[in-house]
DNA sequence: TTACTTTCAGAAAACCTTTTCTGGATGTGC
DNA sequence: GCACATCCAGAAAAGGTTTTCTGAAAGTAA
């Protein structure tokens, strides 16, 4: 049987207002009234039902987020970062995991309709149609991360991944290089694969360079599927002298399959990544890549969510967030 | 204005206790009525609220996972099977991070209490003995996923640590190895680190070698971590012929080191890892490691929370999941 | 036709809080 | 001693849904 603060109040003597007024740390009610309630409280362990109570109040103060996935390793930092700004303003947070799976997706964006969450955030890598209809027609505060959204209605908090490919690629051209291929993520899912190709495109074009469609193979996320892209493009004709990659869990796939069949990098082929993962010092050699803050992407969202919650003024509608190069050891200079 | 069963109803020109009814497929309603409330729902795009409903009903078909964090690679997989049997059930399955914070964990924690969840998963790693104390107190359904807790009250699922710690050491020595050291996880912190320590301690004596405190240095999870106790090893004396760690991402970093200073692995010292993440077979040499299935790992906990939940009678009350030893590259044979 | 059962929809209670409203007791100013 | 304000705690309403209870209408059997 659960402890209702009805028990509380019948323990206290006190009726069921008071036991709320010394829950909720109301001034109106007397120290030695007040200390009998507590007494209980501590002896009870009572702990209030939030269901009942976000039902009275209509307010949850919960956050949902929406993940695709877990082991994309910026989405730990980002998480650590909404969280941190949430619980600061007394929100809390929770997650939900789709799995990358439209179904899912939908189910778990309901639930945190229905759950009255305060306000939404989804990560948007492979978010689909059908998701953001929904998200447009509800009015529950949401915003997205991880994709440039500059065209849509809902708010979003991104990095700049047309302006990072493009300074990435530029650089490779800088060092020398011409037949540069692009990883990308799969063409409809991913859309800052999208934008980092946009990026590819236009340095490409700035260089005057030729953009070749069997330069460009799309990938999974994967480290699996990045070695698969890497094998098709081995196969298809002469290596590219520079291999720029969606994330840098394609480009270590990549290397590794071309160390396997000893091909030698960068002495053959350069690599430019995405995201600087840990594992980009820990491989040899070292990648290349592009380095934004994870945790400042969760922390713009969420800061700007609670904004959106609590019904005032944006100073935007899209925010990005800073990234620069990290240049290492995975790409050589040609003469 | 947010729309209610009630507004429904009216559009319907019903009750809202028929309304109610046809939302929950209730038989005993007429094929015409029906037929109008259905039009209003799909009109309306209504959604009941999931707050009231859980408060009349007692029940919220929520499983709330409890995690430290989620770099750690296996925990995907984790969540990933626990949201399989759950949502096959008809559960929901939310996260929530507490960072590997005591205060977070403990406040997580109570959230899912309050918010009235069916039943809750703990990944154990890293948790708190006042965290324990709650949980044994409060009579929610809950389960301690990645940790061996035979001595404990609370059930649990986990990997048989010891088991597999005292089969990969027994490997180490039967390879010829005498001097091997250990990097574990910090001493009070994770548990699976206290019993990967017993089996690698096991396994030298049952060898009749010394287990040497010199040679057991404490390491937090990450590759940081790893390099960094791998330095105080390597500064402390002569290096030891192999090292066993108690993850995989502990010795990823200090094979790093080693690799940095001219060290040769494993020509100079072999390693042992645990978990086989993915970067296992990425990085050179490729590093022998502890394989087990942490999806495995989750659907073994959410079907035995679900049977808590209902009730039900539990066949065990600690599980555990297979594991096996991935022999690669990064062992040398001593004659 | 009568008496009874069956079908189906509405009324109302219940779930557990919070909060407004009410009113009794006490204190204050003249 | 009276009028009034102040303080504090209890009563009750409200929040949105589900479910039991009730009862009207329709159907069935004699």
């Amino acid at each position: 049987m659960k402890i209702t603060i009805k028990d509380v109040a019948r323990m206290a003597n006190v009726s069921v207002s008071t036991v709320s007024r010394v829950i909720n740390n109301s001034p109106t009610v007397g120290s030695d009234i007040r200390q009998r309630v507590l007494d209980v409280l501590e002896a009870t362990q009572f702990r209030p039902n939030a269901i009942a109570r976000t039902l009275v109040k209509n307010n949850s103060s919960l956050i949902g987020v929406l993940l695709p996935e877990i082991k994309n390793n910026v989405l730990d930092d980002m998480v650590e970062g909404i969280n941190q700004v949430a619980r600061l303003y007394g929100y809390d947070v929770v997650i939900a995991l789709s799995g990358g799976n439209a179904e899912s997706e939908l189910h778990y964006y309901n639930l945190f309709r229905e759950m009255q969450a305060s306000g939404i955030i989804v990560s948007a890598s492979g978010i689909r149609d059908s998701l953001f209809e929904l998200i447009e027609a509800s009015q529950i505060p949401c915003i997205l991360v991880g994709r440039d959204f500059r065209e849509k209605s809902i708010p979003s908090v991104h990095v700049d991944n047309v302006s990072a490919a493009y300074e990435a690629v530029t650089y490779l051209i800088q060092q020398g290089h011409r037949d540069i291929a692009m990883l990308r993520g799969a063409q409809g899912d991913i859309s800052a694969g999208n934008h980092r190709f946009q990026g590819y495109e236009q340095a490409l074009t700035a260089a005057h360079l030729p953009v070749r469609a069997e330069r460009v193979l799309e990938s999974a996320l994967s480290v699996e599927e990045g070695a698969a892209s890497m094998r098709k493009l081995y196969e298809s004709g002469p290596l590219p002298s520079a291999v720029f990659c969606a994330t840098d869990r394609i480009a270590i796939g990549a290397m590794n399959f071309l160390a396997e069949i000893g091909v030698k990098v960068p002495e053959q082929v350069s690599f430019f990544g995405f995201d600087d993962i840990d594992m980009t010092v820990i491989i040899r050699p070292k990648l290349s890549t592009v380095r934004y803050s994870a945790s400042e992407l969760g922390m713009v969202a969420a800061r700007n969510l609670i904004k959106l919650i609590r019904g005032e003024e944006l100073s935007a509608f899209h925010w990005s967030v800073s990234h620069q190069l990290k240049i290492r050891d995975s790409i050589a200079r040609l003469k």
